[in-house]
DNA sequence: CATGAATGAGTCTTCATTCAT
DNA sequence: AATGAATGAAGACTCATTCAT
C-alpha cells in the first residue's frame, strides 16, 4: 500500500490511440472488417472489448479512421511527385514506382481501403467517396496532360486508362507476397515500366 | 391427354436451385458475404430462412457453389481461346478480350470469385485455391510462351507480368459501372490493347 | 414405357411398420430420443422424412409405440415366470435370470424404456408409468412372498429391496458391451447368483 | 469508511458463475442435456440467453464443468475411503454407504454424470470416458483385493461383479425419491448391506 | 482510464410437421 | 403410398454497444 502509485501496464501507454488503430488495420484486413469484431482488436491490444469504446466512438468510425489516415498519405504522396515538376510520361512513372513502393509497404491499409469502403455509411462514406474521386482526378489530369502532349497513343481514352493504370497497380494489393525473389522497388520498378508501356506511346530507345 | 396442361405455377418455379444462386449472387456481391445473411437470399427468392436448406448445405456451400459456376466458365474460356490455335500474341490479345467481356457480363459472380474467397473454409478454400492456381498458370504459359517467340521486352519478369496481367484486367470488375459511355466490347478492345502494350514488345506497325 | 408397372423399392414392402420402429430403436437408442431426428430415421428406412407421417401421427408416438412393445415383451416374461410355479427362491433366480438375458438381447429397446420416458406427455406418460407401476408391484409382490416364506433377511425392506434388484439388473443395459468374455448365459447366471445373495437369507448349501 | 458499507445488490449476485451451474445442473436434468435449452437456464437465472456466454464457451463445456465438479467429488470420496485403511470387506461396506449417501445428496448432478456424457464430444468427451475408467478401475481394485483374501466366492467373476455393484448403487439416482420413508442413513445402510451381500461370503454371524 | 457484466438484436441452422401432387 | 417443397418455431451462438463501478 505504500508503494507509489505505479502505471501498471508494462506496455507503454503512450499512443494508444495509435496503438488501437494498427491493430484494427491487422485485424480487418486479415479477417475483412465485417467477419472481424472488436474483440479481435481489443484482444491484440491488451484491451476488453468495453474499454475500446475509451479511444473509438463505433466500429464503423475505426474503419473511418484508417481511411482517413491512407487518404492523408496518399495526399502526401501525389505533392511530392507534383513537387518533382517532371513531364508527364516521366510523371507518370515515377508515380506509379512511388504509388507502388507505398502499397507494398502498407498492403493491409491499402487493401483495407479499396475493399471495405463498402461498409461505411451516411456521411463517412460521402467523404470516402469525394476523396477517392479527387484521386482519380489527379491521375486522369496527369494522362490528359502526357495526352496533350502527344506522348500516348493519340485515341487513347483517358478515362478508361485511367482507371486501367489504377487497376493495375492496386493489382499488386492482391497479389505480392512477402519473401518473394523480387525485391521492392525491382516490383516497383517493373510496374511502372508496364504500366507506362501500356499507356504511352512507343518511346525512341 | 399425351401432353397433359400443366398449370406453371404463377409463382415463377422451375428452379429454385438457380434463383437461389442467382439471389446470393446478387446479395452477397452487394453487401458482402460475411455481412450479407441468408435472410437477405430468402426473401429476395419469397422463401423462409430455413426453407432455404432444402437447396443448400450451408451459407458457405452457397458461396463455394457460386464459385464453382465462375471456375467453370473460366474453363470454358480457356478452352475456346485455346481452340483458335493463335500465335502467342494474339491469343493473349483475344484472351484479354474475352475475359474481359467475360467479366462485364458477370459483374457480381466474378467480383465475389476475386473478393471473398477468404470466407472458404476447410477443402472449399483448397479446392478453389487449386483452380486459381491453375487459372495463373495458363496465363504465365501464355506468357512465357510470348517471350521464349521474342515477343516480350527480353527481360520480362513472366511471374510479374502475369500477376499484373491478371489484377489489370481484374480491375474492370471494380471500376466498371454499367451505362458509361463506352461499349463493352470498346471496352475489351481497349483493355486488351493496352494489356499488350504492357507486355510485349512495340510491333512494328 | 411398355413395361408393367414394377414396385420400384428392392427393399422388401412387407411391414414398413415394423422397419420403421426398428429403425427408430436403433436411432433413438443411439442418439438419444431428443437429439435424433427423424430424417435419421427416415434415411435408415429409405423413406423421405415426410413420408413417415404415413406410418406414424408424430415423433412422440413412435416413442410410444416402442414403448408398448417393450411392455408387452415384459409381461410374456412374467407371465412366464408365473407359469413355471417355482418356490419364491428359485421364482426370484429364474426372473432374474430370464429378464437379463431379455435385456442382453433387446438392450436397445430396454435402454429406451429406462431412459427416454422423460419425453413421453400426456396420456402416453401416465399409460407408461402405470405400466412400469405393474412391473414393479410385480417384483416386490414375488420379494413380499420370498419374505413371508422366511427366504430373506427378516428386517428386509422390501420396497427398497425391489428397487436395488431391478436397477442392479437393469444395469446390464449399461455395462454389457457385446463381444466381451462372458457369453449371455454366464452373464444372466452371474446376475441372479449376486441377486439373489443380494436379497435372500444364506441358502444351506 | 475502513470498510466502506458495500450495497450487497438486491440480485442475489456474488457467484453468477456458480449459480450458472447449478441453474444447468437441474435444467438439464429434469429436462435432458439435449432437450434443455440455454434459455432455460438463462431464464432460471434471471439472464438473457445471450449474456451466459460472458461464463461459459458453450452450451457442452457447461455440461463438461458439471461433470468435472462430479469427478472431482467422487475423488474426494474415494481418498476418504482409502484414508480409512479397512479391511477390503468392511472397505467395501463403507464406501457403498457413502457413494450411495453422495448420489442421494446430489441427485441431479450424479444423474447426469450417468446419462448424458453421450453428448460431450472431443476432448471433453475422452476426458470423462478416462476418468469413469479410473473410478471402475478403483472399484475393480477394491473387489480384487477382496477375492485375494477369500472375502468372496472363490468364482466370482471380478469384472462383471464391479459392474454390477456400479450399477446397482447408481440405481438408487433412478429410484430414489425424497420423502419417502427411509432416511437417507438408513437407505445407504440397506443398499451397503445387500451389496456386501451379493459380492462378498457369507460372514460368520 | 479501465473493467466486466449485461443487453438486444441478429446470425446460421435444425427440425417436426403439413400438404399439394 | 410416397414425394419433396415449404413452414414456423426454436436453438445455439455472436457481437456492437452501454454503463455502473
Amino acid at each position: 500500500m505504500s508503494a507509489p502509485a505505479r502505471r501498471p501496464r508494462q506496455v507503454p501507454r503512450r499512443n494508444r490511440d495509435t496503438q488501437i488503430i494498427e491493430a484494427a488495420v491487422t485485424v480487418f484486413s486479415a479477417k475483412g472488417y465485417a467477419a472481424a469484431s472488436l474483440q479481435d482488436v481489443a484482444d491484440s491490444v491488451g484491451l476488453l472489448k468495453g474499454s475500446l469504446y475509451h479511444y473509438i466512438s463505433s466500429k464503423e468510425s475505426l474503419l473511418f479512421r484508417i481511411f482517413q489516415e491512407s487518404h492523408e498519405q496518399a495526399g502526401v504522396l501525389m505533392a511530392a511527385v507534383d513537387g518533382l515538376e517532371l513531364p508527364p510520361d516521366e510523371q507518370l512513372r515515377e508515380f506509379v514506382r512511388r504509388l507502388t513502393l507505398y502499397y507494398l509497404e502498407n498492403r493491409e491499409r491499402a487493401s483495407l481501403y479499396f475493399s471495405e469502403w463498402r461498409h461505411l455509411t451516411g456521411d463517412d462514406r460521402e467523404t470516402v467517396q469525394k476523396q477517392r474521386r479527387e484521386f482519380d482526378a489527379y491521375v486522369r489530369a496527369m494522362i490528359t496532360r502526357a495526352k496533350d502532349e502527344g506522348l500516348t497513343r493519340d485515341d487513347l481514352d483517358v478515362q478508361l486508362a485511367s482507371f486501367y493504370l489504377v487497376a493495375a497497380v492496386n493489382g499488386v494489393l492482391i497479389w505480392y507476397r512477402p519473401g518473394g525473389r523480387s525485391s521492392a522497388t525491382r516490383i516497383a520498378d517493373e510496374v511502372a515500366e508496364m504500366s507506362c508501356a501500356a499507356l504511352l506511346a512507343r518511346p525512341r530507345r
